[in-house]
DNA sequence: ATGTAAATTCTGTATAAACAGAAATATTCC
DNA sequence: GGAATATTTCTGTTTATACAGAATTTACAT
């Protein structure tokens, strides 16, 4: 598949930004690839765009997979694998969300009850257990709060986000 | 300085879950160290209570500076640097998230920008046109909506988390 | 100035992640 | 069943990061 420059830019951006956000080059090329294709791609379509070993591709596909990016489909009369990702950008962003809070945040949320449910924690100097304690409660209302949000639709969500600080007129009225 | 269980497992915990914030393992470990101790801490002290290198504390020591997660004090009749990191996980969380909006976020959107107004960018499908435009688009909302509540004091944020899908209602009405 | 403590920078090493290419496995068609 | 195609797993290499320890620089005291 030939690239347009601006195709080009915009994956190979997406793929250095990818070691930002935790995922690494290849796999995020991907899909920014996937992404602007528009249409389902075979595993060898992409490797031919990008460049990668075949091999590459097929562990990459799997992690996209893992972090509910991509999908596989079937074309009528092709016995290969093809690969699309949402073309809309509110489900890239909740799926990216959700499985970024399962994975950055839930189990320390989980660590810190432990700790607090421990029964050393009584032996801890009395400003530690409370920061301790600050910090998981800060946490659960962050987690639950981003629960809420991943239940809204993206129209309110949208309501809400261009609200912005006038939330605060809301609140106090 | 001799740590408690609870402090050991957070230190270590923390340290962990570094590498999936994108930050090392001893870097994190030195912040959650100084936000257990609670008071400002030398580089010896922390090289000793951790276990690491000399070196490794002073370069891990300038990039939680580069956050802006800890700070520079001293103390009377000693002339070594201490480090202290905020107690308030309110300020923790704002700096962090501040920095990594900074960090993760807009290069992105400024990114994006550029490609929308790039010469190049008629040439592209329709489609793909679309996609960009509409991710670019939702990145400006979600990146001014973060700058909105960054502005928020925490009495106010707290109950707009607290609020959560409630929210709903107050902008039906 | 000279010595001493503190902090940083430099250099090499170890570790882990990313990746290519080969090999092996699985799938579908005839 | 066997050939052809598609996919995954395995193995070794490369590359980037983390780190220790040494060397250097900086800051301050006498």
């Amino acid at each position: 598949m030939k690239l347009t420059p601006v195709s080009e830019r915009f994956i190979l951006h997406w793929g250095e930004m990818g070691s930002r956000w935790g995922v690494n080059r290849t796999v995020s090329q991907i899909h920014a690839l996937l992404y602007i294709a528009g249409r389902p791609l075979p595993a060898d379509e992409i490797t031919d765009t990008l460049g990668v070993a075949r091999s590459n591709v097929s562990n990459s596909l799997k992690e996209l997979q893992g972090w509910g990016l991509i999908s596989v489909v079937h074309l009528m009369g092709d016995r290969r694998d093809h690969f699309e990702t949402t073309g809309d950008v509110w489900g890239l962003a909740h799926a990216i969300f959700k499985e970024r809070k399962k994975r950055e945040f839930d189990p320390t949320v989980d660590f810190l009850r432990d700790c607090v449910n421990s029964p050393d924690y009584g032996k801890e100097e009395k400003d530690a257990q409370k920061r301790i304690a600050a910090t998981l409660q800060f946490m659960e209302t962050v987690s639950s709060w981003g629960d809420e949000l991943l239940k809204l639709d993206p129209e309110t969500l949208m309501k809400v986000m261009k609200l912005g600080a006038k939330i605060q007129k809301l609140i106090r009225g």
